[in-house]
DNA sequence: CTATTTACTTTAGGTACTAAAATAAATATC
DNA sequence: GATATTTATTTTAGTACCTAAAGTAAATAG
């Protein structure tokens, strides 16, 4: 039985081995052979390249004394100044830039409040310039070079064209993007549904290791979702992400912001549940097209406390969402459904309608053994995908860039 | 700009060439050297190997004579005695058998009725083994070996584990059968869903070739769906096809065959046009829970010429369907949604009540640029594709077996 | 202080690719 | 009809990369 021939090459195996390393933090090449499949002569070998080029150090064998006999383990570990990259989320009314280091570790984040709605095309790529710049400028001094970009966007985009189609937080629509960026900072740029950066972190998570599809929701002003096959994003035709939101609950149902009926969004969002409270509710006044986290918390407590129009208006929204999910578990049939973003608030007060709604739609051998399971929400997990995405992308152009420096 | 290192194996090379082959027939090295963006060296060397293990032959450069200066093309084609494979496809009370050489050609068809759903799952085996077996002996004097065998099941499998889960066509439930069969024929057996077969076949047609997200919808006696991803076939957590069928049109709306309510195939499908129309026509006697061809040809001729009651019940299955489909844009934006089916003869009167349903549904963003289209029905189809999955998914396999003989 | 253990590196050998040179087999031209 | 030209295929020479096995390094156990 001879092998099976050598199926890899030097490439695949430099850049696994990477991802060991951002993966694991510091590894030894023993663990790192093994790990990856690959003789410990290859990683003697990759190992050296990548030392050359000044991407990886070698720890000094001091610290962990003791652990037994033999020589010794020589741990590696990425040079977190080989690059960096940024991630800017934009969505309704905020821009959000994170820059994270070679490692993956986020070396810096800041908020700014916007009228995005209130911008065009240009502005918006003005601002981001700008923005770029200026971090760039402030925190990166020991910093070899901006390695990429990720651009993650709520909403429809084209991530092969770089074209933001459309989203919530844009007056505009159709305005490429990335390609002028790109050019400007001489580096590759991504564009990303906000939805798909969020699954790459989660699917990083061992909690959810073992699934290879994962179907994530996000649950927000608006409702998106991505979907990870063989745990890489699935981009439809047009490159943009699924759009769960606008999947329907009631062909003739409530209005949605989208223009039509009956979507999952016109009935679970927070849009949808405030435009329903305060029809029927003394509530928090305020813009409420646009609820804050404030009164979004308030409607929540309210149902949550036993309110019975309040709950009547959770149960509803859990029926679209059960249903939406349903025809998500018809459809893909993932080993996990996940659910988070900012709605997440609401969602024990969903949950119960949501999961008879879904118990009615589907029967056991369509149900499947999908797991529904809902995700704590942080603000920052958006940009730590991007991030994770955008080292992924450009680990190649790294390896080259650095290559031809040293050469 | 040196080349970017090796990137392919031998293994994967040769089955490049074996499928340019089986795709194109003969084919001289220098094309398959250009359609495969290997160097000719390399052909050679690959077909030099394939013809002593007798998979191919070459073509006495005779035949196509003055075709312009220079030495003439030496054709080689697969050898089609060098393997072959059988499909079967079990659907309700009809158990269809095809054989398949190594080119890919179809060799023989057989049909039997049976009454599947008196089976049980031993009984299936056996009559399976038996119509094998004698098919083997019959027809397949000068072949080299059965190199694998594809069953194509409508329902729930699970390919990974040979189950099938469920199927309208028989009465028992989560039974192994690859396993047996694999040990019994010495060969690889691989359990579809028929609805994967089908989008294979399509997939493979040069019309649909620039579609590597497909989505193809069956109508029958009920409805099944296959979605190719890339081109292969997406198979969820517990590798069942997608279930199309039992997604929802109206949360509580009319009994489905599966137990709840409101699934488009409660609509759309065979049973449900028939079951309405029994309602309220006169129509041919007979078993309306199984309607024949002839009773659907006879109410499809009735919508088609008019009769308002008909057209009413297509009109409905026709907005049941869009509804259906604008869920498939939202959750996958394919690049295309074909048609087809024993169905498709009543898609012409329910098409226009379906393009508008989606387009109520969906707004031009969201609805995206995926092309809706019909196909033709032919009742052979699943089989055909069924063998190509099945030469695909030994082609590694016949080579190795070949190479151990040869050596 | 030596044997043992484990990590890492070097060496030797193999697979499989490509570019370029050589060969083969036709047609075009004069 | 001999030679040049063209195109297809094969052979040759060289390269990249991998692995197994042998060699070296650096620790602990006794």
């Amino acid at each position: 039985m001879a092998l099976p021939s050598t199926e890899t090459s030097r490439l695949d195996n430099t850049l696994a081995v990477i991802r060991t390393l951002r993966d694991h933090g510091p590894v030894a090449r023993t663990d790192l052979s093994k790990l990856n499949g690959i003789s410990s002569a290859t990683v003697t070998s990759i190992s050296a390249e990548l030392l050359q080029q000044d991407l990886i150090t070698q720890q000094p064998p001091e610290t962990p004394r003791p652990y037994g006999r033999g020589r010794p383990k020589t741990l590696i570990q990425l040079n977190p100044q080989a690059a960096y990259v940024v991630c800017i989320k934009l969505s309704i009314n905020e821009i959000q830039l994170v820059v994270g280091d070679f490692a993956g570790q986020v070396r810096h984040r800041e908020y700014y409040a916007a009228s995005t709605l209130a911008l065009s095309a240009d502005d918006l790529e003005a601002l981001l310039e700008d923005k770029i710049s200026a971090v760039c400028a402030q925190q990166l001094k020991g910093f070899q070079r901006l390695a990429g970009i990720c651009l993650a966007v709520q909403g429809v985009v084209s991530s092969q064209s770089g074209t933001i189609i459309w989203s919530p937080a844009l007056s505009f629509r159709n305005a490429p993007m990335s390609a002028r960026l790109a050019e400007r900072f001489h580096c590759s740029v991504l564009l990303e549904n906000d939805a798909n950066c969020i699954a790459n972190v989660l699917a990083a998570r061992s909690a959810y290791a073992d699934c290879a599809n994962l179907v994530v929701i996000m649950l927000g002003y608006g409702i998106g979702m991505s979907v990870l096959i063989n745990g890489v994003p699935y981009l439809g035709a047009n490159g943009s992400a699924a759009e769960f939101g606008h999947s329907k609950y009631q062909p003739d149902g409530a209005r949605c912001a989208c223009g039509r009926r009956g979507c999952i969004e016109a009935y679970a969002s927070d849009y949808a549940l405030y435009r329903a409270a305060a029809e029927q509710l003394a509530l928090p006044s305020g813009d409420s097209a646009h609820p804050s986290e404030q009164q979004m918390q308030a409607l929540t407590q309210l149902a949550l406390k036993g309110d019975p129009t309040a709950q009547r208006i959770y149960d509803e929204a859990g029926r679209a969402l059960g249903v939406g999910i349903a025809n998500v578990l018809a459809l893909f049939n993932p080993d996990l459904v996940l659910i988070t973003g900012s709605g997440v608030r609401g969602f024990g007060a969903m949950q119960a309608a949501m999961h008879s709604a879904i118990d009615d739609a589907l029967v056991a051998e369509l149900r499947g053994t999908t797991r529904i399971e809902s995700c704590a929400w942080d603000r920052d997990m958006t940009c730590m995908g991007g991030i994770a995405m955008a080292l992924n992308a450009t680990d190649a152009e790294t390896l080259q860039a650095t290559a031809q420096r040293v050469q």
